[in-house]
DNA sequence: TGTACATCAGTGAACGCGCGTTCACTGATGTAC
DNA sequence: TGTACATCAGTGAACGCGCGTTCACTGATGTAC
């Protein structure tokens, strides 16, 4: 709130050590996320606000990222990875596979909730691939080698998968059914997304009760496999 | 610098007849509007931009709106009307109430994923309020009286309402439960909204077939509601 | 009837600002000889 | 060993641009008398 100072802000960056240039990337994509969550959106993410976040001359953003644009995509890669990251930790160690479900649902949903600005990030402008859709050259330009590797997993894709593998898991023990578990990961994945969105979009609406709500929402999906054929 | 310089755009605009000069508000919320279809999100529609698309001087949009932000909020709440008439097109002159809950539904989805950069300039901000959400002074700002009235429905309320009253109708012939109309339509509206906003963001995903997935989802947040309890 | 005036709808020029981007540059550090 | 040089990490000034916003203004039209 306290508004941008008009005397060029003191440098708070230090210099790379000689080799490790390229940490730079790394702290202007936190200038970025910092700033996302800071304004609410990603519209005041521009080379010199990032440039003043971090400390540094605005051109020295260059040898990184090609354009704003780039340094936004790299920012989304990262929540993707940091979202897939929230759900593995609320995963791993829970035996009962519809346990396991809910459980990466919910902290889903918590992530979205919680980091209701980033999220909305994600899916504000068309995304390269998917899932499934198809990576290559088209798919990012400028991107920090630090943070992305060649073969730029396209967005969201480690998260689904996660959440395929949980339906399959459920489908093995025979608590859901097997012959779809991409088609029912779909359908848990929109609805839940669904619910990130509007829960964040319209503050003033009387929500049910979070956890419980989107716990319903999965079983929906999850039962309608069951339910039909 | 010999070069012409840039020369203003012709004026494209008639001026309106004395009493009518409100009618530019609606005018301008068409160029906005226009602007966003065009390039797929809001961030180009400007004050200047708007001026240029209608072919009037950009002071000219202050005596209609108070910046741009009420600009593009008016837009919004046109796109929440137009929704409402495609939604409560396709749903008149249906008997059966199924057949009108997803009649409704498949027209809200087609509405979102057809005009993708409206759809989703609604939810890409905090919205004030919500279907029961709390109207009042905060609400808008600069707003024209010619879209907009007094009361300021919140955002999406009569899309919602429509919602909401296709499943008691359900409800009311034993379709479905009907022990909580509110709650089953926001599932349902959470679903299809997920559905829109992912099959936009998401161009290169292999998604299945719009309609009866759309069906789908419908489907299965009424199910629970009935095999639930 | 004419005419002076008020009002309305909208304009054009100007302002200061932050922006992306370019360019030549600095100063530290590693390295070849 | 010293020293010249190459490389690296990043800077500072400058550019032209579009932006929001302000201000005084114009010209058409309705209206009172």
């Amino acid at each position: 709130m306290g508004g941008t100072p008009r005397q060029p802000e003191p440098r708070a960056h230090r210099r790379n050590a000689r080799g490790q240039g390229g940490l730079l990337a790394t702290e202007i994509v936190a200038g970025a996320l910092a700033i996302i969550d800071r304004t609410g959106s990603d519209a005041g993410v521009t080379l010199r606000s990032v440039a003043r976040e971090v400390g540094i001359a605005a051109p020295s953003i260059y040898p990184d990222f090609a354009n704003r644009e780039a340094v936004i995509l790299a920012a989304a890669r990262y929540v993707f990875d940091d979202i897939g990251h929230a759900v593995e930790g609320a995963v791993t160690g829970l035996e009962d596979p519809v346990e396991r479900l809910l459980a990466g649902c919910e902290a889903y949903v918590d992530y979205g909730v919680e980091h209701a600005a980033r999220y909305r990030v994600l899916f504000s402008r068309e995304l390269p691939g998917g899932p499934s859709g198809p990576a290559g050259p088209t798919a990012t330009v400028g991107t920090p080698t630090v943070l992305l590797d060649d073969r730029f997993p396209p967005a969201g894709g480690e998260v689904f998968a996660l959440l395929v593998d949980a339906i399959e898991r459920c489908a093995d023990a025979g608590r859901c059914r097997g012959d779809d578990p991409f088609g029912t990961a779909l359908g848990v994945w929109v609805a839940l997304h669904g619910m990130v969105s509007l829960w964040t979009s319209l503050g003033g609406f009387p929500w049910p009760d979070q956890r419980s709500f989107a716990r319903h929402l999965v079983l929906a999906q999850v039962g309608i496999a069951v339910a039909q054929q």
